[in-house]
DNA sequence: AAACCACCTTGATCAAGGTCAAGCGAATCG
DNA sequence: CGATTCGCTTGACCTTGATCAAGGTGGTTT
């Protein structure tokens, strides 16, 4: 069955042995997504989980008056909303809408945990994922009450870079990017400007070239205390024209 | 022994059978910590992990240039860093003080998983924790990307106040409290003073009392939107008197 | 190609909240 | 008992980043 094979892809599931895949396998199905379509959607119950076969899925919160945080965008080889399965009345954290036209394969949760009950081994590769993903909550915790804006625009392009090259795509559209990491389009577009200004890096539509990386680290580690601000007023370097007062 | 009795005082051991106790406690050990006295530092090799029998112990991350946010305040029946055992070479994500004078148990984490490997019953129970942290801090992280900080100082209050009450104490020293909320102290104290004169709280001290609940819910609820903020301007009442310029 | 569209950029303005500095009250200490 | 400290509050000011409102730009459709 192709479905197998397509879920070793995932990096928690290629552990596991051909029996316990078949177990999960036993209600799994296919999924296709266009693009803007959407999987499911914050609070409904949730008794499924998926893996990214192909495309690109993100994941937002909604504040009560829309307002929209993305997340996590999730890529091919990944799982998510694998850290329901444990509660008492599961319901999704998050909606998950596709990018572009997308593939995934969705798990039954309950086939999942029968299987898990059999295992520690494996329990415990699942409980190492879970720990390594609260890492990551508590690293975007504090890179949103620690770091600004740009900061953060810049430590995303020092991580997105490959070691062994300048230049990469934008893996989505700018405006998702900018929700990604909790700033305004506008804003976005602004630091962007700011750094090109700067030699730092340049980016032509989703084509990025970093120009100069030890200084595009530099800024990316600044945070935002006034000492440093001094330091780092090259971000704002001839006198912000005075805003218009008489 | 009466470390496997104070032990029992956190709600995922207190499942735990006899016999699995007794396995954890091998190389327990009670540490008592004075207040303002550390008891681990973000970044250290992590191998125990911590059930607070008294006092408040705060978990904070810092920034390159030392700069603090309150990630936790843990209280007596909690345990803590247990989400580390799982990961290959586990360093803790945030550094503990005592805030007061405070007891803690320390749990060696080799004892705990050998334990766990001989029952999926109390992996799945940890399981189930860890997924509630995950959901906790995915709140965290929206509170501070859509919501406003006097949303979060209102949305505390509304939680923190007993259903039964409009008196209580904050648990912990203000300026806590406010990194804990991600804001400054200074802003803290306008934010309450606000609220105030709104006649929605008053705060002698660390006693508070709610005057308005429906209130105080509506503010904590309002988020940051432009439209919404109109409504809510009710917040800044008198036309703020402009700031002296001639 | 013209027209449309989504996405992005730019400009002008503004408000939220951070910063710095000073004052204040209560508890602790010599 | 005055003095010091610590935590909190207040005031004045300033910066960041959000908002609103136009433009570009490039790709797709007809």
């Amino acid at each position: 069955m192709e479905i197998k094979a397509q879920l070793k892809q995932g990096p928690l599931i290629a552990a596991l042995s051909d029996d316990q895949l078949d177990r999960i396998t036993r209600h799994a199905a296919r999924v296709h997504l266009d693009a803007g379509e959407s999987l499911f959607e914050q609070g409904e119950p949730a008794d499924r989980f998926y893996l990214v076969v192909t495309g690109q899925i993100k994941l937002f919160r909604l504040s009560p008056n829309g307002n929209e945080k993305v997340v996590e965008i999730v890529t091919p080889g990944c799982t998510f909303a694998e850290a329901l399965m444990f509660l008492q009345r599961p319901t999704y954290p998050v909606g998950a809408q596709a990018l572009t036209a997308s593939e995934v394969i969705s798990v039954d949760a309950h086939d999942f945990t029968e299987m898990l009950r059999e295992s520690t081994e494996t329990c415990f590769l699942l409980l190492g994922d879970l720990s390594q993903r609260i890492r990551g909550l508590l690293r975007e915790i504090d890179e949103l009450s620690l770091y600004s804006a740009t900061c953060r625009v810049a430590g995303y392009l020092a991580e997105a870079s490959p070691e062994d090259s300048n230049e990469f795509d934008l893996p989505v559209a700018k405006q998702i990017l900018a929700s990604r990491l909790s700033v305004k389009p506008e804003t976005f577009s602004r630091i962007i400007k700011n750094l090109s200004e700067r030699g730092v890096v340049s980016i032509r539509n989703s084509r990025v070239t970093i120009h100069d990386r030890e200084r595009l680290k530099e800024v990316a580690s600044i945070c935002t205390t006034p000492q440093e601000r001094l330091q780092a007023s090259f971000l704002y370097p001839c006198p912000p024209p005075p805003r218009g007062r008489p």
